[in-house]
DNA sequence: CAGTTAGTATAACGCTTGTAACAGTAATCG
DNA sequence: CGATTACTGTTACAAGCGTTATACTAACTG
């Protein structure tokens, strides 16, 4: 999360934890397995975001997903994780595993009582957001616009149907239901 | 776009398009001003999408700078762009600029009649959702959560008084009506 | 035509890279 | 207690890196 993982080397990193490039390939067995246990660990915590926002102290649903993901606690976190979306982009043999559990490890899991289309759809947005946030820091603008969102949500369910309203509100709503 | 950005060197490079490393350096200096200058270009293609979206062939609105941004075609560049994205938060004082431009070429010109609030949630959603068709292909599914958002836009505007509806119906018909 | 410039090719330098080979130490186990 | 194993440390290697220096050729300029 300090330094990333485009230039990483092993030297460097060796001597950052007080050991010895050798003895990392000695557990490792070479660097890009390091490097996918590492990316493991990124996932891990990725996932963890999920369960985090269904915590008793955030209740108010997507809005929650997006203070977790903004908070600048997260940020080098979430660095490393566009960082390497950027990379696996272009190496999608090597970090398939990656790319689809970018994508699934929300579909699945948190927004499973949701539609795949909506939930598509609100995970696109806290993403595009967050890039737009990480690169011009311009919190107030983008806040706006999250907010903005959960607006449109809200209103659209209002003018359907209760069946209808159902699959749209449940974007917003399934994490707090949940909880 | 063949080859990225992240583990470029000069010599593969050079031979790739028939010449040697020391000639690449003569000419631009040095490798990172050789990026630089490649960045410039990709910036330069990205702010034509702009453009292109509000030409004869695409009078849709919103959905045709997605068409243009999904288009199979445009892949490779815009794999080449998050890629450079990636790293450049990482790097934020050697890629400001492209970080800037990211966002502000949208804002401030094809979609400068539209609100900023308006704007980045458009953006955001545009730039997530084509992360999502890129990382996963499920065209479909990404294709209609797009379709949804816009429904979600026209709907929220339908019942919204005439004054406020311009605000929000503008990010879907700006591109239109400038067409 | 002479001279300056732009462009290209070749060789080499110093440095970093991932990795392999080997030696030493600490802990575990029969 | 002796032996096997797990782990750490040191050295070395071959390859690739960006870059510099130097020589050569083609093209413009006065």
């Amino acid at each position: 999360m300090a330094h990333g993982i485009a230039d990483l080397s092993l030297r460097p990193l060796a001597v950052a934890i007080g050991t010895q490039a050798p003895v990392l390939l000695h557990h490792f067995g070479s660097k890009e397995q390091l490097v996918v246990e590492i990316l493991g660990r990124v996932r891990d915590r990725l996932r963890t975001i999920g369960r985090d926002a269904v915590s008793d102290q955030y209740r108010s649903g997507l809005g929650a997903v997006w203070a977790w993901a903004s908070d600048p606690e997260h940020g080098p976190l979430m660095r490393l994780f566009f960082e390497v979306y950027g990379l696996a982009l272009r190496r999608p043999d090597r970090y398939s595993d990656f790319l689809h559990h970018s994508v699934h490890d929300w579909l699945d899991e948190p927004l499973a009582a949701v539609d795949d289309i909506s939930a598509t759809l609100a995970i696109a947005t806290v993403t595009g957001l967050l890039l737009d946030l990480l690169a011009t820091k311009d919190r107030d603008r983008v806040d706006n616009a999250m907010q903005r969102f959960l607006i449109l949500l809200r209103s659209h369910a209002d003018h359907l149907t209760p069946t209808e309203r159902n699959s749209v509100n449940a974007v917003d709503e399934t994490i707090t239901i949940e909880g």
